[in-house]
DNA sequence: TTACTGACCTGCACGC
DNA sequence: TGCGTGCAGGTCAGTA
């Protein structure tokens, strides 16, 4: 699932083979990959006609294109998005959902999502630095050189929920989603039901601190792949797999102890821990 | 104001 | 073989 290391991928991509070039025109073949645009496919379409990328820029799970109209192009990869960088020639995916076409005539931009839950949409640029205004409730993420480690720590103990609740929510901090929150807490030996405000502070540093290196090390080997979900601009996958220690080995030796790793339901979906390295706070926040 | 829940969505694995 | 069910999970609107 594409987290901030996965489209950080994505976003150098683009941005070795997209950004200088005009767009010539823009086809919606699945009216829900631009939802979140208001002006719906057509008026998205016609934004893009005839404008430069410029740039490819990232802020958490959010990509945005500045646009030489002024506008931006935003996209979310959501659950399964893709964003490939293909020639003409090559076949339509089942699940190619919008397609830009170059004036040069080289290799179209294409937005494929076999669940829709990304999308794109065209906006103005308003913020500083061009931020549209869509982003502007999204905090910095861990790679971040704006991210303060003491007013995160501070954000974070403010907060009255537990402690991966908080990592998940994009307006504290972004970019991490369910794999790589297991694997930073794994690191920082937290329990994912560890109330926020019974934090120290040398924890939530120590726990940030988790964060850039699993996503480092995640960025450093393409990302997370654990199918063809995910792949980068030209469809390869990344091997961070391998480098996972607890998102989905239920029932294995934790690679610090040994003792089998634990799967808990959590927000609807899984938490992966280690029992010995991770226990149960006495005060846990479900 | 803040925290939480459910809906959205599709393909795959599994059990019957 | 075919059907039903559960699971995967990021975001956001609605609710408490």
């Amino acid at each position: 699932m594409p987290e901030l290391p996965e489209v950080e991928v994505v976003r150098e991509g683009l941005a070795r083979y997209v950004a200088g070039r005009t767009i010539r025109a823009a086809d919606v073949l699945h009216p829900r990959a631009v939802r979140r645009h208001p002006g719906g496919p057509v008026d998205f379409a016609r934004l893009l006609a005839g404008a430069v990328v410029e740039q490819v820029r990232r802020r958490g799970k959010y990509l945005w294109l500045p646009l030489s109209t002024g506008s931006v192009l935003v996209g979310h990869l959501g659950m399964s998005g893709q964003l490939l960088v293909q020639p003409a020639s090559a076949a339509d995916g089942r699940h190619l959902r919008v397609r830009l076409h170059f004036r040069d005539d080289g290799p179209q931009l294409r937005f494929v999502d076999q669940r829709t839950f990304g999308g794109l949409a065209v906006a103005p640029a308003t913020g500083p630095g061009g931020l549209p205004a869509e982003l502007a409730h999204i905090a910095p993420d861990p790679l971040d050189p704006e991210l303060d480690d003491t007013a995160f720590a501070a954000a974070l103990r403010r907060r009255r929920t537990n402690v991966k609740r908080a990592l998940l929510d994009q307006t504290l901090i972004s970019g991490v989603g369910n794999i790589y929150a297991d694997e930073a807490l794994w690191r920082a030996r937290l329990h994912y039901a560890r109330p926020t405000e019974t934090l120290p502070r040398p924890s939530a540093i120590r726990l940030l601190a988790a964060l850039r290196e699993v996503m480092t090390a995640a960025l450093a080997v393409g990302g997370t792949s654990f199918d063809a979900l995910y792949v980068n601009v030209n469809g390869e996958s990344g091997y961070f797999e391998r480098g996972l220690e607890v998102y989905g080995r239920a029932g294995r030796p934790c690679r610090r102890c040994g003792t089998p790793i634990r799967r808990d339901p959590f927000m609807n979906r899984s938490s992966y821990t280690c029992p010995a390295c991770q226990p149960l706070p006495r005060r846990a926040h479900w």
